[in-house]
DNA sequence: CATATTTTGACGTACGTCAATCATTTTTGA
DNA sequence: TCAAAAATGATTGACGTACGTCAAAATATG
């Protein structure tokens, strides 16, 4: 019982191998009534064609790059970490990645590393977006040249990007208010929301989920106007105090991204109860997690972000499907009790 | 740019390709010494070798068997549907599965199925398993022979086994604990658990973290002793039904595998407001979900537990290394707002 | 120093598909 | 009906590694 090859099908189908070929990859020359005899002949066989040697034969190789932000928060640190070690993986594959870092919440510079690169961006891009158009020309600019483009972490929705990559930040926004809401078991008072920056889609969608969970189902609950920390902890930090010092009402607060460690700090130093509900896995929340001080973390997995990404940039590049079950993103929910 | 081929390595370390390859693949018969010429040599050049190329010189291929439980559970359907999905996608890698069932429960069926096998298992085995010493000598005798073996869903863990494919279930059972800790306003009253049997060590496991919580976190909360369904709805809904209207005092409930359908039956009937946890993605927990007849359902991905044993089950044959982050599998939270 | 043993080289074939070329057959249209 | 066009066949050489054989060289052993 060994495998069904394309020399088995032209002769169960009576025509020659070239034919095959030319059927299996679609090329012209070939009456329409033969491709349905090789189809059949196909399927009597249960053929199917072999990955690896038809990569090898036609010893295609794909060259992606990946854009993303340098900050300081250790999501996009482990993020880089995470496509370094894809590096090795892909490299077997004949898949050659380089990742370029950018300052967080610049849009210019994003647009000048693209600009930069030329030709030598490859075959495709992942690209961690800020909400800004010249992106956006940037990114529809490259479409046009025949690169793909995927957007990751953060999307720009009305571009030409073909995908993105990463979790539903709506819905992540209203798991994170549903959770809160049960944490919060006093009756009524202030919930903070603490974000990066508002030229970040995704947070701009967490917050909007976010809202809409607590305007329907918390009238209780008084959501304030939201903290930007920019990205950094400090910060982060000292707008926050500042807040819960002028604001005993607080009782609970959502860290949507970006400085998780600085909110971390102002509640550690805060007199109040305040539940809280925070975003990104690292040894801070980790911490805050086993201590009580946070009750549920909202996570996405950058490792699994990483490799979907480029499974997707190689699928459209060979205009393959995609599996959307493996690539689809979970939000992950980690509290005390299930912590990796 | 080119690849680094072999033929390039040879040349660097001033060596034939013949060692190379033998340095390559390990065979005997190279002093340490030009091993690690060969080695600096490929050091330098960044010589990664070609899977696709290397598999099809190879021209290896693989089977595997999965012995999946034929309950009336849609969580086995589920899984039985994304077996055959990805016979497909394996195909294409040289990797034959073919996939029986077994009555639910039954270690002797098990057992059974894959006496009659023989060695037309194949190279690996992927097994739900059933708590059972017949089961656990069958799986040790596979192993004896040379099958690769790992447990799918449900665990032996004394066994030889080399890995369990699956969520880690007492973390599950303790995240149910947690969550339905919160969801309950009540100040004291009854917890009903709802499982299959408590043959199946995924069952014993949740419930065991359940218990953790609820024993250490719950103490105005009292644990009812569990119904065992056997995976059946209609017992289920039965007992279930008997137990409500006995006791008005109930206030919460987990159904922790098998028969959801029927708990939801016998809660929807009940009068009492009772807070749910229930596991599996189905027709019946989503309605309920959105009905808010439950609060939060754990899941397992069947699509991704598929996937990732015949990944392992393969890395195990080749002896490659098994990417750990990609093989975890991730205990899911859905509540209303993030139902995919 | 001769012989045995180990190490290395040289070479060829295989894996299944791709892709190109050139020859030949079939179809099409005037 | 004949030439032009289209379709198909036949053949061949990649692609990069695996793996076997045989011979030659280097090294170890007595």
């Amino acid at each position: 019982m060994s495998r069904v090859t394309a020399q088995d099908v032209a002769e169960e189908a009576g025509v020659s191998l070239a034919t095959v070929d030319r059927v299996l990859n679609k090329r012209k020359g070939v009456r329409s009534e033969t491709i349905k005899k090789v189809a059949t002949a196909m399927n009597r066989l249960n053929f199917v064609r072999d990955q690896t040697a038809a990569n090898l034969a036609r010893s295609r190789s794909y060259r992606f790059t990946f854009i993303v932000s340098a900050g300081e928060t250790s999501f996009f640190s482990d993020i880089q970490s995470e496509i370094e070690a894809a590096k090795f993986e892909a490299a077997k594959e004949r898949i050659d990645i380089q990742m370029l870092t950018v300052p967080p919440l610049d849009p210019q510079a994003i647009v000048e590393v693209i600009e930069r690169l030329g030709d030598d961006i490859g075959d495709g891009l992942a690209l961690v977006a800020v909400e800004s158009q010249a992106v956006r020309d940037s990114v529809n600019a490259l479409r046009a040249r025949g690169v793909r483009v995927v957007t990751f972490i953060s999307d720009i929705p009305n571009s030409q990007r073909q995908r993105f990559v990463g979790i539903d930040n709506v819905a992540a926004g209203r798991v994170a208010g549903s959770l809160l809401k049960r944490f919060i078991s006093a009756p009524s008072g202030d919930v903070a929301v603490v974000a990066g920056s508002s030229t970040l889609r995704d947070h701009v969608e967490r917050r909007m989920g976010f809202e809409q969970v607590m305007r329907t189902e918390c009238r209780h609950l008084n959501v304030l106007p939201w903290i930007e920390g920019e990205e950094m902890a400090g910060v982060v930090e000292e707008k926050l105090s500042k807040l819960i010092a002028g604001n005993p009402n607080i009782v609970g607060l959502y860290s949507l991204g970006g400085g998780t460690r600085g909110v971390i700090g102002a509640i550690d130093s805060a007199e109040q109860k305040i539940s809280m509900v925070t975003t990104e896995l690292s040894q801070h929340t980790r911490a805050a997690l086993i201590s009580g001080t946070v009750d549920a973390v909202l996570v996405q997995d950058p490792s699994h972000e990483v490799r979907s990404a480029i499974r997707v940039l190689r699928a459209l590049v060979d205009e393959a499907p995609i599996n959307e079950k493996q690539e689809r993103i979970r939000i992950e929910i980690f509290m005390r009790d299930n912590l990796p």
